[in-house]
DNA sequence: AAAATACGTGACCTTCCGGTCACCTGACAT
DNA sequence: ATGTCAGGTGACCGGAAGGTCACGTATTTT
């Protein structure tokens, strides 16, 4: 039960700094909503900032896991509906995944604080989706789907939107189905500009 | 001198709160900090909540004052040229004045935990931004400068890349320089997308 | 000039919070 | 059966936090 509990601690402690702060959150709180007492939280750990270390090192680390090597990145799609498919079930993951929503509130609420939160918040909210789409972008020009511009340029230009998107379903998560269709009115923007005449059929 | 301890105590305030948040300010700091007492603070304002409550008042009739009336926003320029001066001096602006600054940085940091500040957020972040350069752009197109298509649908893709890299600025204000050039080339690949192929010239 | 008011002070109160500790208990190894 | 130990408990601690209050004093009002 020892590894359980020291589990459920930590989903507990996503949830409350994710929704409070780490400031906001205390410890009493935290524990009797798992039906413990405070003490005990001390049994598994240190302090309450090394809860709060620990949280941070199990997203670094499967952050490094997900997008670490090019390996483990979607390909780029053979088709222009393809495309839109794929990017539809990523941004509906992205924001349908509690514990991804959790991640990305947190790291919203504590990068000005921490500096692993504040690294992690660009490359979450900025640098990583870039460079997954510069490799799938470069990949579609190759395939003949993409007009042949800067991939990286391009990458940028579609991710921001999405990415200000889904901050939109983290901050009011009863706009969600509205802004999911946004993204897909706006994937299919993106493809009309940048897409080649053909590239929609095979 | 009391009205100007009162805006002196809201100045501190959201230097405070916009760096470590509500929960993590205490007005022992934030006196001391002004070279007052504690308690000198409780006859400005009844509870740290009326400043936080203030703060958010003063910010929501600033937004209103500022972006509320058409009249106030910048009308559409008249040459491509124009635009890219006009949006340089608008991004700088929003990076470099402390104040949006920090009042950026608040929101960011709060609005999961209120409601009001939630409502602004969005409108700071997004729909203010996108209707703003709505107006904008629609003008453009009467004018023969940008392609007619959905000036909504443009803002939104103009104006997200923008706010993403001004978000990056508040994170990391050493890649200052480095993200308003990226400002800068992605408002070019902009015009070069959506302009008009004569647009540049007058 | 006297009274009232505005504003700042320092001592004090209460509550909350992170953290410690002696103790209990059930599982398990010997 | 007994000793060990992981994991949970409740009482307790020190300090920090928000807030109150009686008091002092400079400025204003009358």
């Amino acid at each position: 039960m020892a590894k359980d509990t020291r589990d459920r601690i930590l989903k507990a402690a996503l949830e409350k700094f994710s929704e409070n702060g780490y400031a906001g959150t205390n410890i009493r709180e935290l524990t009797e909503s798992l039906g413990l007492v405070k003490s005990a939280m001390y049994r598994h750990f240190e302090s309450k900032e090394e809860i709060w270390n620990t949280l941070l090192d199990e997203m670094i680390a499967y952050y490094a896991a997900r997008f670490g090597s090019p390996r483990n990145l979607p390909p780029a799609p053979d088709t222009m509906d393809d495309f839109l498919e794929m990017t539809g079930r990523l941004v509906n993951l992205t924001v349908r995944d509690e514990k991804i929503v959790m991640t990305r509130k947190l790291l919203t609420i504590e990068q000005f604080r921490d500096g692993r939160a504040r690294e992690l918040a660009t490359k979450h909210f900025l640098t990583g989706l870039t460079e997954m789409f510069t490799r799938i972008f470069a990949g579609m020009m190759d395939k003949g789907l993409l007009r042949r511009e800067d991939p990286a340029m391009l990458a940028f230009a579609y991710t921001a939107p999405i990415s200000a998107l889904i901050h939109l379903c983290d901050r009011e998560p009863e706009k969600t189905e509205e802004a999911l269709a946004q993204a897909e009115a706006f994937t299919r923007h993106f493809i009309a500009t940048y897409g080649m005449p053909e590239g929609g059929k095979r």
